[in-house]
DNA sequence: TATAATTTTATGTATGTACATATTAGTCTG
DNA sequence: CAGACTAATATGTACATACATAAAATTATA
């Protein structure tokens, strides 16, 4: 039999693909193992491994030491989601960024953020509230609260003319955090300052930052009415 | 000098992610090439290779040939975000899963549906509305549009006791897809069957699947009020 | 001097070998 | 027959080497 050679990580990688999607390898079945595929490809083990990690990466398939590898029977859609600086999410859809600082201020967080943030509820913490802009239109609101005892150099700083986004991004490292999406009903307020009615529903966009085990900040996204968050899968 | 042998890549990854939020490698700086950073931790140059590539899918640092690999000056934010089946989601929050067919029909679609699955305007689709339920209460309303020109075998399935979601899973294969998140608020009859109030705010998702180049699917989720997607970065 | 050809270099990938590790399957033993 | 060892096996990882490739830097050329 005269096999094509398949040899580069990418050609294995499809050519799995291929065959879990034309169901030649149905779900839920055992695939050969590597060494097998390696012998079959034309090309060595690891070139097979790596593909199949990527695969296995993706969902696609489940691996596990001396049980082998097979298909999975209800693959999960795996999304990957870009959270860019807002500037450049407005930037990249062909708008001009611009930015207002709505209110900066020291005090006690809501009893909700203290708590998500894991610090004292009683701490005063900085409260930023901004405008973000694409062609001087309200793009995006943001709620933010900075831990000052985790970044005590926001104190110094005024956020007038640059983004409390970007200037923590420069000047307060962060480990992991969490994002939570979800709608809510424009309040009077929010309505006001993202030109909407009340009540319209507005996407919600909650991200909390950490460096290793101290909460940096919280911030509150809130994107007016039609706005989409897009990714391919 | 003494170093300490890093010769895992999960050491060498973590190590220079320290370097990086520690800031003593500074956004936009070069960082030492793969060979060098071989010999300080030593390692192979290809346990090196496989923790930077790690980094740069995660956005930290980006990486071109001949030109090195620097620190990004704006990490976006990656987040993965794992789509399950309803079912799954459902069962892994600890509900009891339920499902409720509420119409199947054979119909030509809105123009919107057909234009985004770019399938003829004129042709008939298969339209079904369904309602997941977590231990009997609404948990998300389904809206799904079937091509039968991919599908065909749609046309002899009930979907009453099996939902389409896991249908189309186990009898339609994909290849790639696009999601879209969104905000909006319910109507009167999404109100009805979500067990909301008129013109509260819904999460909505919507997914379109491709098998290369046909439309297989254009399904749209209308979560209830109270409802967040969460993913860690 | 602008442009084209060439060299250099850092990353990207492929390979064979070796060993580590998790997990299953089998075997031995009380 | 239950439970404890033991062998077998597929994936996981590390390494040294080699070559491929993109792109920057340099040199040659019109």
């Amino acid at each position: 039999m005269n096999r094509p050679i398949i040899n580069s990580w990418q050609s294995v990688e499809q050519e799995v693909r291929r065959r879990i999607q034309t169901r030649e390898w149905a779900p839920g079945e055992l695939i050969p193992n590597e060494a097998d595929l390696a012998l079959e490809f034309g090309c060595a083990r690891a070139t097979v491994n790596r593909a199949l990690r990527r695969i296995a990466d993706s969902g696609l398939i489940d691996r596990r030491r001396k049980a082998g590898t097979r298909v999975a029977l209800q693959p999960v859609a795996r999304a990957t989601l870009d959270i860019p600086v807002i500037r450049r999410e407005i930037e990249d859809r062909g708008m001009t960024y611009s930015y207002l600082l709505l209110s900066r201020t020291e005090a006690v967080p809501p009893h909700a953020v203290s708590a998500t943030m894991q610090l004292p509820a009683h701490d005063a913490q900085l409260h930023v509230v901004a405008l973000h802009l694409g062609n001087e239109t309200p793009y995006a609101l943001e709620d933010r609260w900075i831990s000052l005892a985790a970044v005590p150099a926001a104190r110094q700083e005024r956020f007038e003319s640059v983004s409390s986004n970007e200037w923590l991004l420069a000047n307060a490292p962060w480990s992991h955090g969490q994002i939570t999406f979800a709608a809510t009903q424009a309040g009077r307020e929010d309505a006001a300052r993202l030109a909407c009615d009340p009540g319209q529903a507005m996407f919600v966009i909650d991200r909390l930052t950490w460096n290793n085990n101290a909460a940096i900040t919280r911030v509150r996204l809130k994107y007016p009415p039609g706005y989409q968050l897009r990714t391919d899968i």
